[in-house]
DNA sequence: AAAAAAC
């Protein structure tokens, strides 16, 4: 079992001896990524920089935490070197290297990258997303910048406001496209990718190469070379997996209990739904964890706060929803928990992709409850092996302090946290209550399911093998499917 | 079912 970091470099032998040296990048970018504390460049990075240097388009798929970033912002800013120049004059840096992502915090993190790598050379970058006051933005791209990061709404948005060209483009980044697919952005990718001259290199990283992404591919890009380290939809070996069968009213108790029983110091929790993680923030507060919730109906200034403050230390768990789940880079996260298993087993393997980075070793821990074994199998099929599941007891709460948690808060105690335990009196008493002492009666159904030896659900997997897309192509694959039929189309640009 | 993203 001398896994981990040995297992993945031996399946690349062939690039296990590489430096980062050996890629003809500038002194200037190597000074730059020593100094970030990288020796040896990962599989993706070895296979893509020699790639995206030759100038070829190249399609990507690359479990996260593999170094993708680098694996494109490195070469492409080796590539945007001879162009550079130190002029004032906001002319002479015209945007050449887009790069778009699905989210913003996403965009944001990649921006930081890029800062790091190009910040001994004159290529100037800056970030552009929604959520966030324009001007500054606006000022930024007046003054010039050779590489932009940007989710595509806002980007857009600067287009229509003419304080962005997007004419001398030379580079274009497509992050995690697959999710963008999934998010709708088909449209506003069509209308970026018309403003994009066609004389152009196009990376596209997605994390499975669907159908759709397929049909982006053929119809943007040139000769792409396909890169894969790892076969898409798999999970780090180095990830511990564990499903805890909770009852769904015992989840929160759960969380804290896991939280307290492992010491985790750092912990993301993802939830469905963005109610629930705000929920779930507050509960756990109430029991002497710092939490902080992150999704999309916070402001993008909470969001940025809740994030940064976690990546400080300051913060123990972060409750997200899916909002988080792919491409956040945050340092030894020792473990995420799934308070929910995801509706979309392929968000199970992003989700628990946050940790368990660059080589070191993590815990996935999720719980499920009755009414979630679909999800499960789902994910065990995606996944193809069956998930190690244990059953948790959930004891009485304690609060950190060593006081009951149904103690009345302390005083000097924020009012929210009073408030938020006056409302949720009703649902406290059962998150409270151990399994111990539940009434035999009403968990007769929910135990029948648990004490059932466990199986991957062999019926599930296999009704779905005889029936492939059964009733799926309902409401959102319709416009999807329309529009890539058009994207077959000759396209008529101006 | 739910989430994300422009104003």
């Amino acid at each position: 079992m001398s896994d981990s970091v040995a297992t993945n470099t031996s399946t690349e032998e062939a690039t296990a001896a590489l430096t980062f040296d050996q890629f003809g990048l500038s002194a200037d970018i190597l000074k730059a990524v020593s100094e970030s504390g990288y020796t040896k460049p990962t599989p993706i990075q070895a296979k893509a920089i020699p790639v995206v240097l030759s100038g070829s388009d190249v399609m990507g798929a690359a479990q996260t935490g593999t170094g993708k970033t680098a694996s494109f912002s490195l070469p492409i800013i080796q590539r945007l070197l001879p162009m550079a120049n130190t002029s004032a004059s906001p002319a002479r840096h015209p945007v050449r290297a887009l790069m778009l992502t699905p989210t913003r915090e996403l965009a944001d993190q990649v921006a930081a990258n890029v800062q790091t790598y190009s910040k001994h050379t004159p290529l100037r970058s800056t970030v552009v997303f929604g959520g966030v006051d324009m001007n500054p933005q606006s000022e930024a791209l007046r003054r010039g910048v050779e590489i932009l990061i940007a989710t595509p709404g806002r980007l857009l948005d600067h287009v229509q406001q003419k304080t962005l060209n997007l004419g001398q483009v030379q580079m274009l980044v497509l992050d995690e496209a697959d999710r963008m697919l999934d998010m709708g952005f088909l449209p506003d990718l069509q209308r970026i990718l018309n403003l994009l001259p066609k004389e152009r290199q196009t990376l596209l990283f997605s994390a499975t190469f669907s159908p759709e992404i397929k049909k982006l591919a053929s119809t943007y890009l040139r000769n792409p070379q396909t890169i894969e380290v790892a076969r898409s939809n798999s999970t780090a070996t180095n990830v511990r997996q564990i499903v805890y069968e909770v009852h769904e009213s015992d989840k929160s108790g759960a969380v804290a209990q896991i939280i307290r029983e492992r010491e985790l110091k750092q912990v993301i929790v993802f939830c469905n739904s963005k109610i629930g993680a705000s929920r779930l923030a507050r509960v756990l507060e109430r029991d002497g964890i710092v939490a902080t919730a992150i999704h999309g109906d916070r402001s993008q200034s909470e969001r940025m706060q809740a994030l940064d403050a976690f990546k400080r230390g300051e913060i123990e768990a972060l409750v997200a929803t899916d909002v988080a789940a792919r491409g956040l880079d945050i340092a030894e996260l020792p473990a995420v928990i799934n308070f929910d298993l995801p509706f979309n087993a392929e968000d199970y393997v992003h989700r628990i992709g946050r940790t368990g980075r660059a080589g070191a070793s993590g815990d996935a821990l999720s719980l499920c409850s009755a009414n979630e074994r679909k999800q499960l199998a789902d994910i065990e099929k995606l996944i193809k092996r069956p998930l190690e599941v244990q059953t948790l007891q959930v004891a009485t709460p304690m609060r950190r302090d060593g006081a009951r948690r149904d103690e009345r808060p302390a005083r000097g105690e924020r009012a929210e946290h009073r408030h938020g335990a006056r409302d949720e009196a009703g649902s406290r008493r059962r998150t409270s209550s151990s399994s111990y002492d539940r009434p035999r009666g009403r968990q007769q159904p929910i135990d029948e399911f648990f004490l059932k030896p466990y199986e991957p659900s062999p019926s599930a997997m296999k009704r779905q093998e005889e029936a492939p897309e059964p009733e799926r192509k309902s409401a959102s694959k319709q416009p999807l499917a329309a529009l890539l039929g058009g994207l077959g189309m000759p396209r008529k640009t101006s």
